[in-house]
DNA sequence: GTCTATACCGTGATAGAC
DNA sequence: GTCTATCACGGTATAGAC
């Protein structure tokens, strides 16, 4: 299956693996083309420049956020709802971390680009607002209404920059799966606060989850 | 006294100029010794490159960043201590919002620059927990020990990466102070759930008086 | 200190042969 | 579809005159 992809899906794979490893700003369409094998003309014969190519790639990055992320269907289980949202920006965090790690430089070369991004982040500040009233429904946090959009902010805006501020803590470090769990454990904590007395076991096993796959990393 | 500015002085005052409004990154050293109407030239004659330049406008906002904010002094009124703080954090965020607008990006080319970062950011980091600290002295909140170092790691990136947010929010709206305020005050709210029954009016009113120098701008 | 002129380089992108 | 040229451009940086 791996040997049929077409020359085009090639250069977008290998431009992912390529962004995440050296950074989205550093990578060239010639680098891309090197790194493949193949003649910059051919690249272009493919994409009409690397903007045309992040924003493929960034297509397909809100397909699978849209299929992975569902809005919470019944209203049984609140809290496992989340869980399974947390598993999802993992995932889509790792994937695609090299969005994270740039990401107002990234937008602010492409004007269609935003336009795409805006419009996927309006969705989800939709859903996190309404695992957030499922929650409070459930009795799991307890939150002003008024509250609730505020929370959801601040916690798009830790998993929207938690790569990047691990990147200016210590930028050395390679990005890996144990450091993007810790984002997840991060968001986690900023619900505790909310937490009500009876949900605070279930939220602790679900920090201790995460803290296992997070490993004992700590920060500089 | 403005006149009496030396060039090397004249370029660092413009470079944070035109910085701060079309973005660090898309200024080069030609637009600065044009906007100035003096030779590129002559620039390399003050300065060795662009880095250099960030890095000395780096120099004067850790010095600035360490004038004002003082560690608590007595713990009579830790309340005000945070406002003090909030106040320095609002000063520097407003100055040098291209700092915050693409700090990876900027840190990322610069491995000297990143080590003063980093050294400012340690500060930064006993600064912040201390103020924790004192407020839950004074009975102002209430949190376990435990997850102090982590509210403080919460609050430091909602700071560092706010301007950042707004950007990705809204591309094309420029930062104004007032939108920088709501930064402040999004800090607070990171605070309210913590906060004693008791402290609750007064930390209502802080949220007052940030609220009006925010305007009422919403956000997107 | 300041200028002019210029060399150098990487990047983005295209034309035209195969 | 793919390759081999090849270019224009802009930014960095330096040399040498004033």
């Amino acid at each position: 299956m791996e040997k049929k992809l077409r020359t085009k899906d090639k250069i977008l794979q290998a431009s992912v693996e390529l962004f995440n490893q050296v950074g989205e700003r550093q990578v060239t369409t010639n680098h891309i083309a090197a790194h493949l094998g193949i003649s910059p003309g051919n690249l272009y014969y493919h994409f009409r420049n690397k903007e045309d190519i992040v924003r493929q790639i960034f297509k397909e990055y809100a397909k699978l956020l849209e299929t992975r992320i569902k809005p919470p269907t019944d209203k049984a289980e609140a809290l496992d709802a989340l869980a399974s949202y947390l598993d999802a920006v993992f995932e889509l965090m790792w994937r695609f971390h090299f969005f994270y790690a740039n990401l107002p430089d990234i937008l602010s070369r492409d004007p269609a680009l935003q336009q795409d991004y805006q419009h996927v982040q309006q969705g989800v500040l939709a859903r996190v607002t309404a695992v957030l009233k499922a929650l409070k429904q459930s009795e799991i946090i307890q939150i002003e209404d008024e509250d609730i959009t505020d929370l959801a902010h601040s916690i798009k805006l830790l998993v929207t920059f938690w790569i990047s501020y691990l990147k200016t803590q210590a930028p050395d470090k390679d990005i890996d799966q144990a450091s993007v769990y810790q984002g997840v454990l991060k968001v986690l904590l900023l619900f505790k606060p909310y937490a009500t007395a009876q949900a605070q076991p279930r939220i602790s096993r679900l920090q201790q989850h995460y803290a296992a796959l997070a490993g004992d990393a700590t920060l500089v």
